[in-house]
DNA sequence: CCCCAGGTGTCAG
DNA sequence: CTGACACATGGG
């Protein structure tokens, strides 16, 4: 199927940047799952060509449906971040799964991005199910709360989670169990979502701030990691020996509503710095 | 063998 | 409230 692209949009720049984990790039076409189907989606100029989905439910996780010229206005407030903006224009911050979302921010701590990856694809390969094979990729989808409630400790370990195991499966059981209502939590403001999201082991302020911003629309959220502390400091002298949590303020009221874009548009510029 | 990686929990001061 | 330090694990 194909559809024409009537906003500024870069698949590229969405997929790959960091926000979420599991897409693989085959040639100029990206395998994956979205709610349950394997899917393939590629992009050429203004047209998105796709497989295993639907026009709807693909537009809702790309965030088609909003204008992000207008998004991206709306944050340049100084030359840094337009510099970061026009680099990677196009970048939409997706509407992923909160499940899947928790799970993959709550593998990310303390863990470098490529090893984040092979964690979740462990958990997909040992106790998801096969979606789809093909000589170029096997995508599996993702196990439930359930699922992942009913695992020992040991059976995560397996899947490389390290310490995390218990932190996940407590997770999961919270979620499979209804202690955590994701779609409840999405309702409630930024503030309130982001304490409950805490009260589960593993979840401090910056994992919950991710899985806010990435899937329960509060896209006000400015997660801030190691790097996007070292560029806040370099680049707003005031912020030089505040901490984290002072450098989240400061974006969320600077960068307004859609700090979270800021947020992906500086970490981008960072992480691809050195490649011209 | 030491250091680091999209941090967080814990515990002493 | 603030600053160490541990935590599993793979790669440099």
């Amino acid at each position: 199927m194909e559809k024409e692209l009537e906003n500024n949009f870069s698949l590229k720049h969405t997929l790959e940047s960091g926000q979420v984990f599991g897409w693989k790039k085959i040639g100029d076409k990206y395998l994956g799952e979205l709610n349950g189907n394997a899917v393939c989606i590629s992009q050429s100029k203004n047209n998105l060509e796709f497989e295993g989905t639907g026009e709807k439910e693909l537009g809702n996780y790309l965030r088609l449906d909003e204008d992000a010229k207008k998004i991206e206005k709306s944050i340049l407030k100084d030359e840094i971040i337009k510099n970061a903006v026009s680099k990677f224009s196009g970048l939409s911050i997706l509407r992923q799964d909160p499940f899947y979302c928790s799970i993959s921010y709550l593998c990310s701590s303390n863990c470098n991005i490529p090893r984040i990856e092979k964690m979740l694809e462990n958990l997909r390969r040992r106790k998801g199910e096969k979606l789809l094979e093909k000589k170029e990729a096997v995508i599996y989808s993702f196990p439930t709360p359930e699922k992942l409630a009913r695992l020992s400790i040991e059976e995560l370990r397996e899947c490389n989670l390290g310490f995390r195991a218990k932190y996940v499966k407590e997770f999961a059981t919270k979620v499979a169990e209804g202690q955590i209502n994701l779609k409840e939590i999405k309702s409630k403001s930024y503030e309130e979502g982001r304490e409950l999201l805490m009260q589960s082991k593993g979840i401090g302020e910056k994992v919950a701030d991710c899985i806010s911003l990435f899937s329960l629309e509060k896209l006000n959220a400015f997660p801030v990691d190691v790097h996007i502390e070292r560029i806040m400091k370099q680049n707003y002298p005031q912020l030089a020996s505040e901490k984290k949590q002072k450098i989240g303020e400061f974006a969320r009221s600077y960068f307004g509503p859609y700090a979270g874009y800021a947020q992906e548009f500086l970490f981008m510029h960072s992480r691809y710095k050195n490649i011209p």
